[in-house]
RNA sequence: GUGGCUGUAGCUCAGCUGGUUAGAGCGCCGGUCUGUGGAACCGGAGGUCGCGGGUUCGUAUCCCGUCAGCCACCCCA
C-alpha cells in the first residue's frame, strides 16, 4: 500500500465491474423519463444554505444535524446538496420556468449528508428523482407513483410494497395534531424519551416509533383519516382511484409521515424487505406549499426521490449475480509482425461495431493469450501467428462453442467486413 | 451523536491461554507448453499483522487510545 488515504467515511468508489451495473441502470431511468414526458434537471453540488433551511425546514434532522455546510472565501455560507428538491425548484423559479405551465422534471446524481455510515446509508449517496409542477390534482400522484413503480417493475424486483398515505393540509393538520397532543399528553411520562421529546415539537414523528414502550399508545393513537377536511379526504379518495386504474398495487399505512417538513396530504414510501433497517427504497409525496415558501408562485407539486444503492442492494438480492454473457472478440497476435497485422484490423473493428475489440501488447504463448481472452469475456479470439501469415488465413475461434474457422487476410477492411459478417454482427 | 462486533497478503480467512525466520486457499506472474482457453503439477512475487502508545526479557496475540469497516439506534434515499 504506497498510500494510507482511503475514501472518505461514508463514501464509496464505484469500480468495475460495478459501475456497469450504475450505467445500466441510469440508462433506464433516462429512457423511462423521457417515456413519461419527464426533462433532466442538474444543478450544482452546493447552494446557499439558507435555501435548504427555508426548504427542508429548520427543525428537520436533515438542517439541524446532517448538512456539510462551509463558509467559502467570501465569506457565504453554502451546503452540499442534501436533498434535490428544494434546488430544483429553486432552479425552476430561477429560470422562469413554472411561469410556462406544468413542468415535469427529473434528476439523477449525488447529495451529501453527514451521518453515521450502515447498511443502505453513506454520507454520499444518490438519487434519482422526479417533481412535477403546476397540478393539484390526484393524478399527478399517481403519475409520479407509476413512474417509480415501473422502473422496479422493469427490473422484476420482488419483495417491495408501496404505502400511502395523507397528511393533511394546513387546514387540516393542526387539528389532528391537537388530538395527538390530547392523547400522549396524559401518558407522556410512559413514553420513551424519544418520544417525549418529539411530542412537542412534532406529535407526528410519535407514530413511526419503533420503540416497545410507545407502540401500545400508538396503536389507539386518533387517525388522520377522521381529521382530513373535505379536500384532502376527497384528494386520498381520488389518488387511490386513480392507482387502481393504473393497477398499482398499494396499502395505506396511516403511520407514515415523512420527515421532510414540505409534504402536503399525499405520502408515500416504496420499501424492500431486503434493505435492513433502512428499508425505504423510494420515498415522496405532495408539496403544495413549498414553491410559495422559496418565493414563487402559489403553485402545487408531487415527487419522489429513490436511493440509486439501495436500489441496486435490491437488485442484487432478487436476481443474484448471473454471469456476464460473453461478448466481444479477442485479438491474439503471435510476434511483432503479427501485431502490426492485426492492430489496423482491430482499429476497423472498433469503428464497424460496437462491441469490444480487446488485444494484449504483450510477448506471450497462446496459452497465456487465451486465457486472457477468457478473463476479459471475450466471445471470439482471431489468431495470428507466423503461420497465419505464411498461409494469409486467420484462426477465428468461437471461444463458446470451441469451433475454429479460416479467414482471408486481406487488407484491414475487408477482414473487419469479413468478421462481422462470420460472426452475424454479433460477435 | 450513542451502542455492539470486526481490522493479519489483491480477496476470503487461520494463527489456542504472549515464545525462534507470520500461514493456507483463491487470484496474480513464470515454467511444464511457439500453436488452441476455463484444468493439472511445479516454482515465484506479494505483509510496517489498521495506526499510536503501554505492559513485558519478548506481543499479530494482553491493556489504553485513535482511525476505519460492518450492524443497530436516531433519521432517511
Amino acid at each position: 500500500m504506497a498510500s494510507k488515504i482511503t475514501a472518505p467515511r461514508g463514501t464509496q468508489d464505484l469500480i468495475p465491474p460495478h459501475s456497469a451495473r450504475w450505467q445500466e441502470l441510469e440508462a433506464k431511468i433516462h429512457a423511462l423519463a423521457r417515456r413519461f414526458g419527464y426533462a433532466e434537471v442538474r444543478t450544482p453540488l452546493f447552494e446557499a444554505t439558507e435555501l435548504f433551511v427555508r426548504g427542508v425546514g429548520e427543525t428537520t434532522d436533515i438542517v439541524e444535524k446532517e448538512m456539510y455546510t462551509f463558509t467559502d472565501k467570501g465569506g457565504r455560507s453554502m451546503t452540499l446538496r442534501p436533498e434535490w428538491t428544494a434546488p430544483v425548484v429553486r432552479a425552476a423559479l430561477e429560470h422562469q420556468m413554472l411561469a410556462r405551465g406544468p413542468q415535469r422534471l427529473y434528476y439523477v446524481g449525488p447529495i451529501f449528508r453527514y451521518e453515521r455510515p450502515q447498511k443502505g446509508r453513506y454520507r454520499q449517496s444518490h438519487q434519482f428523482g422526479v417533481e412535477c409542477t403546476g397540478y393539484r390534482g390526484a393524478e399527478a400522484d399517481a403519475e409520479v407513483i407509476s413512474l417509480g413503480w415501473e422502473l422496479i417493475r422493469a427490473y422484476g424486483i420482488e419483495g417491495v410494497s408501496l404505502r400511502i398515505n395523507s397528511i393533511g393540509d394546513a387546514s387540516c393538520r393542526p387539528r389532528y395534531r391537537q388530538a395527538l397532543l390530547e392523547h400522549f399528553r396524559p401518558n407522556i411520562a410512559q413514553l420513551s424519551e424519544e418520544a417525549q421529546r418529539r411530542i412537542e415539537r412534532n406529535p407526528l414523528r410519535l407514530l413511526d416509533s419503533k420503540e416497545e414502550r410507545d407502540l401500545r399508545f400508538v396503536a389507539s393513537a386518533p387517525h388522520f383519516e377522521d381529521f382530513l377536511c373535505e379536500e384532502c379526504r376527497e384528494h386520498f379518495a381520488s389518488l387511490r382511484a386513480n392507482l387502481d386504474l393504473l393497477e398499482i398495487p398499494y396499502s395505506i399505512d396511516w403511520r407514515i409521515v415523512r420527515g421532510l417538513d414540505y409534504y402536503t396530504r399525499t405520502v408515500f414510501e416504496v420499501s424492500s424487505n431486503v434493505l435492513g433497517a433502512q428499508s425505504t427504497l423510494c420515498g415522496g409525496g405532495r408539496y403544495d406549499d413549498l414553491i410559495a415558501s422559496l418565493g414563487g408562485p402559489n403553485m402545487p407539486a408531487v415527487g419522489f426521490a429513490l436511493g440509486i444503492e439501495r436500489f441496486l442492494m435490491v437488485v442484487e438480492a432478487s436476481r443474484g449475480s448471473a454471469a456476464a454473457p460473453r461478448a466481444g472478440i479477442q485479438a491474439i497476435a503471435l510476434g511483432a509482425q503479427a501485431r502490426a497485422t492485426l492492430l489496423p484490423i482491430v482499429g476497423e473493428l472498433r469503428r464497424a461495431t460496437e462491441i469490444p475489440a480487446f488485444m494484449d501488447y504483450e510477448e506471450r504463448k497462446l496459452l497465456a493469450h487465451l486465457k486472457i481472452a477468457d478473463r476479459n469475456g471475450a466471445r471470439f479470439a482471431l489468431i495470428v501467428g507466423s503461420e497465419e501469415l505464411a498461409s494469409g488465413q486467420a484462426v477465428l475461434r468461437d471461444l463458446e462453442g470451441r469451433t475454429d474457422r479460416r479467414l482471408p487476410l486481406l487488407s484491414p477492411k475487408d477482414v473487419a467486413d469479413a468478421l462481422v459478417e462470420a460472426t452475424g454482427g454479433s460477435l
